[in-house]
DNA sequence: TAGATTGTTAATCGATTAACAATC
DNA sequence: TAGATTGTTAATCGATTAACAATC
């Protein structure tokens, strides 16, 4: 199977492929062979022109009447997403969140391996989290290169976050996944996605307000 | 100060939002007093066009050569977010995860206040998390009516992650944040946000492809 | 005053939805 | 065959950017 020219995914569509994947990939488990646009639609809450588009632009055909093959869409989006193969991942700040990230079983699944796990403080370097010893940050370099670690997470205090990415990118890493509240400045050739906790909730309150007051505006309407 | 419709607010906007407030609260830590669009487009990678629509739709008015006052920013932010006033949140899923959350020093600066903690486990029923005491399933309803909790954090294995959720709602949930990574099918007016932990891994683990795509297309055509 | 920066309108860009012919 | 569902084109919708007059 060749892919077509990434460069035609849109953010959106990207935004969505994981979401594709687990709902398929739970599909599978329930032994359901095949699934039309519009099932998908009403599981995901999308339309089901919207998941034609995205399916037709990631070259996942499928047959009238029938819908799209199960199998086949989990093939497509493992390997559209890249996890065909494992991803060496590093975790940097073993905080409470790190060292929660660093347990998490969900990784492992999608092929991510936590391989290695680094923190500044003296006093935990050395000891263990799981199957992993919590290094030093001088030998967060090397052990990038060695270990040919392509994603790290930035688990660490939001002061200390930036001066980590830089030193993450200098090691060689490919992308960032940052905990941190603050925006990263990075070279546009390494793609950074934050996981916004804060912001997350932050959010929820704006739109708790928000629906409420759309809420009453409808039931004034009507 | 009256808030504007926050119909028009766009879900562009709200996601901007909390990235707004921590960064004039970055700069108010600075004492720094004034800042024009441009300067804060080039902090957050956005267009000052972009922010400069943003404010006017939030009704954050600037001043002609000076650019905008931080200190009202902050107040307007804090304002449009609801965070005047602390708002009381329940985490469901004392694991790994819930566990970090539960400790997590980020939440309460933004008057986030964890003051429940719930698992089916027995096991760990009655153990301390910090300052709180986690519960049972049981006491779900009743301890969110009591405290009056807006917010619930799931933080379950994915399976149960809808029943939580239904659960919530029925016990007076205002919205949810969920670290799971399945699709949450909710009441429209139950605002529901997903912190996409793996998710997120997947997205950056297509990103990395993509950009190395893009930057050789790049250099073919250079 | 001159120049910088806002606020706002209009233009562009991109994503979603609608519609329907093609197909199984 | 008849009917359901895809695949694709065109229309709509919304968000971002450009441009510039107003203003301090």
């Amino acid at each position: 199977m060749m892919l077509k020219n990434l460069g035609n995914i849109s953010p959106s569509l990207i935004h969505r492929l994981p979401t594709y994947l687990i709902h398929v990939q739970e599909l599978l488990k329930q032994k359901i062979e095949w699934v039309s646009s519009d099932e998908l639609a009403k599981a995901l809450d999308l339309t089901s022109s919207t998941i034609r588009q995205d399916f037709s632009c990631l070259d996942c055909s499928g047959i009238s009447k029938k819908g799209y093959n199960v199998q086949f869409l989990e093939t497509c989006l493992l390997k559209i997403l890249g996890i065909e193969y494992p991803i060496n991942v590093a975790i940097v700040g073993a905080g409470n969140l790190g060292h929660a990230l660093a347990l998490h079983e969900g990784f492992i699944h999608y092929q991510f391996i936590i391989c290695a796990i680094f923190d500044i403080n003296p006093e935990i370097i050395g000891k263990r989290i799981g199957k992993i010893i919590i290094q030093g940050m001088d030998s967060l370099k090397r052990v990038i290169r060695q270990k040919k670690i392509k994603i790290g997470i930035i688990s660490v205090p939001y002061l200390a976050a930036q001066d980590v990415a830089d030193r993450l990118i200098d090691a060689g890493i490919q992308g960032i996944l940052s905990f941190s509240s603050v925006h990263l400045n990075t070279p546009r050739n390494i793609p950074v996605v934050n996981s916004r906790i804060v912001t997350n909730l932050l959010e929820i309150s704006f739109m708790i307000r928000n629906v409420q007051q759309n809420t009453n505006e409808k039931e004034k309407e009507s």
